[in-house]
DNA sequence: GTCTATACGAAGATAGAC
DNA sequence: GTCTATCTTCGTATAGAC
């Protein structure tokens, strides 16, 4: 007797771990049911528009939770955010295996084929995080053309040392990136 | 009047443009037929071991093409090593329309469902790019400790530099990543 | 070496019973 | 709200003609 959506709630959070480690074109209908033990009349029931809308609001569940996480660490400066972001993706690495990585980006760089906007909407959810990372910047002293630039690298190496950890199966590419982070973005 | 292996070399290089695209497990042999036009009959003739095989050699050609760039590049030292990989890079993205990325990481970091042998293989030919940019840096005078680091901050960088690029659809990422690396130097 | 036809399985979608 | 067909599409693979 689930109450109101908690089957919809376990299809959600089985398909973000699904889109972490195959992106939003790998997020199948049968392996969403398999993961969260859902039955296959839900589907259609929470979800009237099937697997696109299924994606959708995977994409945006997951994004406003890491949103909400980035502006906490942003308010706190610079340093904070490559702090909180290390840890994250640290947990997030050891939970899987290192099979997974960030759903919005892997959704951005590839979109489902016959979707290009659901690739939108992820860039749209990405650009608010370099915006939030560059406010850090700005309000850390950086001139305002340089804290774009700042917000960048750092968002690109984290999210580069993701992949390489998943790749060599081992945080060692998270952490060497961490510790020179602080230089590289530093005037 | 296809010569030796025409054909073959037509699909390939299909191949490797879906896979940079997709990913390994993006690589359907409908599409490769499509991209290359080549014949249907051609795929079991020329890749007896059917998807799995053309998959595998796609990898291997993709990886040893890269592979001499960079071992190039790297005997001239790690800021060669970033204006040529800049340079590759800057061409794939816009020859792409910023659809493509590295094949050899998209495939080890997600390596096709019933088949993590080739995401090992992925992982072995990713190693010797390390290795042939560690190279760089110790010949360069950084110590062999940092240069490991050093090696894995530059891939991990440009890496995530290029999926940023991807997703703002624009340069932009790659450019402001590529102007701060040659800090890694000075550590 | 190349082409057509076909078998087979996976996955999305819909209808109808309970 | 949930379950069970069933239809359709797509992709892999094989067989056999040319």
């Amino acid at each position: 007797m689930p109450a109101h959506g908690e089957t919809r709630r376990r299809m959600l959070d089985a398909a973000v771990a699904v889109m972490r480690e195959k992106g939003a074109s790998g997020v199948t209908i049968d392996e969403v049911l398999a993961r969260s033990g859902a039955p296959r009349g839900s589907v259609y029931h929470h979800f009237p528009g099937g697997r696109q809308a299924l994606i959708r609001e995977t994409l945006d569940y997951a994004g406003e939770s890491y949103s909400g996480m980035l502006e906490r660490a942003a308010a706190r400066g610079p340093d904070a955010v490559v702090t909180r972001l290390v840890e994250f993706w640290t947990r997030v690495l050891l939970d899987s295996d290192y099979r997974a990585g960030c759903p919005v980006v892997a959704t951005a760089v590839r979109p489902p084929d016959g979707n290009e906007v659901i690739g939108r909407r992820a860039a749209e959810i990405f650009a608010g995080w370099q915006l939030a990372v560059a406010g850090a910047f700005t309000r850390a002293g950086v001139p305002g053309r340089q804290s774009a630039t700042a917000a960048t690298t750092l968002l690109a190496a984290l999210d580069g040392a993701v992949s390489l950890c998943r790749t060599t199966r081992s945080l060692a590419p998270l952490n060497d990136v961490a510790a020179v982070l602080p230089r590289l973005v530093t005037l």
